[in-house]
DNA sequence: GCCGTTTTCGGCCCGACTGTTTTCAGTCG
């Protein structure tokens, strides 16, 4: 067989199943079925393979017996049957179709079944042809949304990073405020409430008892381009720099439904409303609703978990991901906060690629309230300009003593570690000798080339990194870029286990295009052991604020402070370090 | 097809907006 699957590739067979199921108006809830299976297998935080080894399919919520069997055969033959039947009856083109907005399953089929239509350019033609508004169905208006919606495909793959729609989300609630003054609270809700990596809607929430008068100045604002939806309590529109933003406006007293409904996700709230309802409720962003016709309003989020006995669960883990029922144990865990963090391990100077000196650094991150740093310039590698090698890592030293010694002299107990980002060569050396390790108090090793070898060969080198007695901590582990590179093929089982057993941090880089560790492989490393240290990987004093990004992802990977070390204080942190260092091991 | 604080059978989240089907289906989040 050829390169196997991988959870994309079939996530995407399964939801393929199901776009054409629906468009075969098959039953709805079998539908449901496969795309909760494909949404589920997305969200793996490991490969299926390792869930089948270990015989665990069946516990992936979403998947039952029968859609276990049909990964096992895709495991093993690289093909699910049952999708090339369908295939046969619904063309890829017709599945397209789904990509215009406004253009469901329903309508998709008409189109297929009465005019044939199997590809875009043929709903194209039949646009122009004006053949589209005398079907049942269509209307004249329709006809033209579809010509709008031609020109603007739905693409999926369109997100923008978190930290850009955190920006833009901000900017946004700021000029609604000014515009509204009548709206007693706005915030963000959604994925980016959620902390996803990368986002792509953005979903509003504000509270007023007057809701037009909030829609209305929300499809005036200049950030507006094109309005795509307006009523009394919801307006969509188009900003100018691409983005969705969607508004929901709800009087005070619903504000902690709402919030709670428009945070989702989508999974967390179908799971939360079926408890609702084994307890005699339907819930909705109106509030919780009896049988009999009384409506329980919730003004605060805290209440709506609290109606069902549950605790307010934090909107980073609210992806139906065992959250519902640990909350239901009381056994929901605390969560890492910014405020946790004392130190930032990971940043540039100018001695590397850093775009400002060590001082500078330093500073800024007093500044932000950090107690201390580790200046970790790059190894000279291959296109790094000006990297660290043997010699320039002993000047460093003395210019870090010296920075230091400024600190004490204000009586200030601000430190600096002087640390290194060495790089893991293709063949899994490290780019300096150890004798430049040795004296170091903090080593990072990462993998910056070499990204695609093979999983064996990638695996090996970076298992190599965390044995090494004098790398503390491996850096981005798995090397992704967002929206530009996925990261390398890890074992990622064999490198937590490797790393808890070693004692090897890994860390969970707050790069905006970077964040990685992600949050699925954060849970399971810390499930296996492994302590994590969140950092920013600044190279200008501006980035540090990079590290907020990594304490959500942590968060979303469910961490409590206590297995973040550059939460400890730095007495504990270099005990901690020495304990586990080349000394411990006698080497 | 999945799943269990009603259930191994019989349900499966819920509401707003839009356009067209004058009472609602389709789509979306």
């Amino acid at each position: 067989m050829a390169e196997p699957l991988s959870n994309r590739d079939i996530a995407d067979l399964f939801l393929g199943v199901a776009a054409r199921m629906e468009i075969l108006g098959e039953d709805k809830f079998r539908v449901l079925a496969y795309r909760r299976a494909g949404e589920a297998i997305a969200d793996l935080p490991m490969p299926l393979a390792d869930y089948r080894a270990r015989q665990a399919l069946e516990e992936i919520p979403g998947i039952g017996k029968t859609i276990a069997e049909k990964i096992a055969t895709i495991l093993d033959t690289g093909r699910l049957p049952l999708a090339d039947q369908l295939r046969a009856q619904v063309p890829d083109g017709v599945v397209d179709l789904l990509r215009v907005p406004d253009l469901g399953p329903s309508r998709a089929a008409r189109l297929y079944r009465e005019l044939g239509i199997a590809s875009l350019d043929d709903l194209r033609a039949a646009v122009e042809a004006g053949k589209l508004k005398d079907l049942k169905g269509f209307g004249a208006k329709s006809e033209e949304r579809v010509r709008a919606g031609l020109t603007a495909l739905v693409d999926s793959e369109r997100r923008v990073l978190l930290s850009q729609a955190l920006a833009a989300a901000e900017g946004l609630i700021a000029a609604l405020r000014q515009a509204c003054p009548v709206a007693s609270q706005i915030a963000y809700t959604g994925s980016l409430r959620r902390a996803r990596p990368t986002i792509g809607d953005l979903d509003l929430l504000a509270a007023a008892d007057d809701t037009t008068a909030v829609t209305g100045a929300f499809i005036a604002l200049p950030q507006a381009a094109r309005v795509l939806g307006h009523g009394d309590v919801k307006a969509s529109v188009l900003l100018h720099n691409g983005m969705r933003a969607d508004l929901l406006v709800v009087t005070p007293r619903r504000w902690g439904s709402a919030l709670q409904h428009f945070t989702g996700s989508r999974e967390h709230n179908i799971h939360f409303r079926e408890l609702a309802k084994a307890r005699g409720y339907t819930f909705s962003e109106q509030g919780f609703a009896r049988d009999d016709g009384t409506l329980i309003e919730c003004a605060a989020e805290e209440q709506v978990y609290a109606t069902l006995g549950l605790p307010w669960i934090p909107p980073e883990l609210r992806e139906n991901a065992g959250e519902l029922e640990a909350a239901a144990a009381g056994r929901l865990p605390v969560l890492v906060e910014q405020h946790d963090v004392r130190a930032d391990l990971h940043m540039h100077s100018r001695w590397s690629d850093g775009r400002a000196s060590i001082a500078e650094m330093a500073a800024a991150a007093e500044a932000r309230g950090h107690q201390y740093i580790a200046i970790t310039d790059h190894s000279a590698y291959l296109g790094v300009t000006g990297g660290m090698d043997v010699a320039r890592l002993r000047e460093q030293a003395a210019e870090v003593a010296a920075v230091n010694a400024s600190f004490e002299r204000r009586g200030s107990p601000f430190r600096v570690l002087h640390g290194v980002e060495v790089d893991i060569t293709p063949d899994g050396e490290l780019a300096l000798p150890d004798e430049a390790l040795a004296p170091l108090d903090l080593v990072i090793a990462s993998l910056h080339v070499s990204l695609r070898q093979p999983r064996e060969q990638v695996t090996a080198r970076l298992l190599r990194a965390i044995n090494n007695p004098h790398v503390d901590v491996i850096g981005h582990p798995t090397g992704r870029i967002l929206n530009h590179r996925p990261g390398a093929d890890l074992d990622m089982e064999a490198i937590f286990t490797a790393a808890a057993s070693r004692g090897t941090l890994l860390e969970i880089n707050s790069g905006p295009d970077r964040l990685d560790l992600d949050a699925g492989h954060v849970r399971r490393a810390l499930e296996l052991g492994v302590n994590l240290t969140i950092n920013s990987d600044a190279h200008h004093p501006n980035d540090l604020a990079w590290q907020h990004l990594g304490v959500l992802t942590a968060r979303r990977g469910w961490a409590s402070a206590a297995r973040i070390v550059n939460t400890w204080p730095l007495d504990r942190l270099l005990a901690w370090l020495r304990g586990r260092g080349p000394a411990a091991l006698g080497s």
